[in-house]
DNA sequence: CGCGTTCTTGACTGCTTTCAAAGATGGTGG
DNA sequence: CCACCATCTTTGAAAGCAGTCAAGAACGCG
């Protein structure tokens, strides 16, 4: 398996989430793919971006995960969001502007140029759909962190990161690929990797999920969203995202 | 005290901040000052905008205290962000937009209409810089939730506060309005009202800062940059933010 | 002055962390 | 094919930070 090139699928779940987003004409799919042939890549835990400094050029990520980090004097961690296949990173319409955040590799990361907005309109309109959506996302960690316990978080996290993957069919109805060990997951749920592992294994003996061996086994989706009272993210009325996911849990629960 | 017109010194505030985003040109304040000629005010609890809803006009905060909430079933609720003086609201590039949050004004809230970007472009740069710093705030916000405990929670909150009005010329170097119950407190740090009681009473004790009657006292803002090694945010090379606050407090702590 | 909201306090519970060590897993080289 | 190593997962016991419940004090307002 040569891994100098990247194979044309990869492409796909970029160019599939991003027409979920805004609908993308031929050229806009064509510049995408064209950019697509000139691929870095960055090996698992290394630094796609440092906080701080002059940004990147924008980036679309053709696959692999990676997450934006803040890290603490003191060695403490938090993940900030979850950088996907699909996702974009380095968009601003800002001048001089500096990366907000870290963004750290955690498996190895394909990316390509993000083809300017400016020379196709399509693509501008899914650049800032995608960018509200991120946003939804950051509202959603914040309340997450603030306001759930462990059993809690660990759930709504996993539905919302099933979500994701499946905008970019690269999950299914009840199976997703979730390469992260429990300390990342820690990370990103302010918990420790111990309190992590403690609670998987409860959701686990429930029967409703499971995660290991890099996959998460979603074995009732529906009760899982109920319990957090999960619901997909929407930015548009347009276009309501994660319509091939989870129906909406708006049964009262009486 | 007349109610019915906005006092020109209100809409300095936003001019303020907007102008230290990006430099403002005549007319851009000029069309500023027009749109306050017709402010919209909403009472202390209610919403400004609702979570879901179509979203309202692009507006500017000329004066009083809002917050972005998520309201959970059973009575939690979680503070997002803070709204404050000279920050915007319903600014985005999208079609058929959604609140994706609700905003609930804290104290009274004055809003005008924010003027169109499409006609003014430095206030497009302005409004992209507010953006970009909204986000550095929310990235803030879950490393603040995910990483820290109470005490470190409400030193920070109270200093990145602190920070924010003193671009808009609203606080001095030790001393902020902070209209908030301790209720709303919890609420923005993840914490219990009861907690944040006791820890407030903690930074009490040692002197280093005193929050009652509407109003924060910061009497060693240093000491408390170090104790949470707080940054000013910084979003471009070229505009270093938080410039009227605090030193960098990048003195190795050895 | 009376009332409602907000602040304060105490005792108790419990979720989550900490520390440490044992077990599993996976990849590598002999 | 197995030994070996590093990484990751699992477990237990103990301590601590923060939550809960309840009631009294203080404050602001009409």
């Amino acid at each position: 398996m040569k891994t100098h090139t990247v194979s044309a699928h990869l492409v796909e779940n970029a160019v599939l989430r991003l027409s979920s987003l805004a609908p993308l004409d031929q050229a806009a799919v064509a510049a995408i793919h064209a950019a697509a042939r000139s691929p870095r890549r960055t090996p698992a835990h290394r630094e796609v971006m440092a906080e701080g400094a002059a940004v990147i050029e924008p980036s679309i990520v053709l696959a692999g995960w990676a997450a934006r980090v803040r890290n603490f004097a003191d060695g403490r961690r938090q993940i900030l969001s979850l950088v996907l296949p699909g996702d974009l990173i380095g968009i601003c319409n800002q001048r001089e502007p500096l990366a907000a955040t870290t963004i750290v590799a955690l498996t190895e990361v394909i990316l390509c140029r993000a083809p300017a907005a400016a020379d196709h309109p399509a693509l501008g309109e899914a650049y800032a759909a995608s960018g509200a959506l991120e946003n939804a996302y950051l509202f959603r960690q914040i309340a997450r962190i603030g306001r759930f316990n462990a059993y809690e978080r660990l759930i709504d996290w996993l539905l919302e990161t099933r979500e994701r993957l499946l905008m970019v069919g690269l999950a299914t109805e009840n199976s997703a690929p979730m390469p992260l060990t429990q300390e990342c997951l820690a990370d990103a749920l302010g918990l420790t990797s111990v309190h992590v592992n403690r609670t998987l294994q409860m959701v686990r003996r429930e029967g409703l999920l499971d995660l290991r061996g890099g996959t998460a086994k979603f074995h009732d989706a529906q009760r899982l969203a109920e319990l957090v009272d999960y619901r997909p993210a929407r930015i548009s009325a347009a276009l309501p995202v994660g319509g091939t996911g989870l129906k909406s849990a708006n049964t009262k629960a009486g």
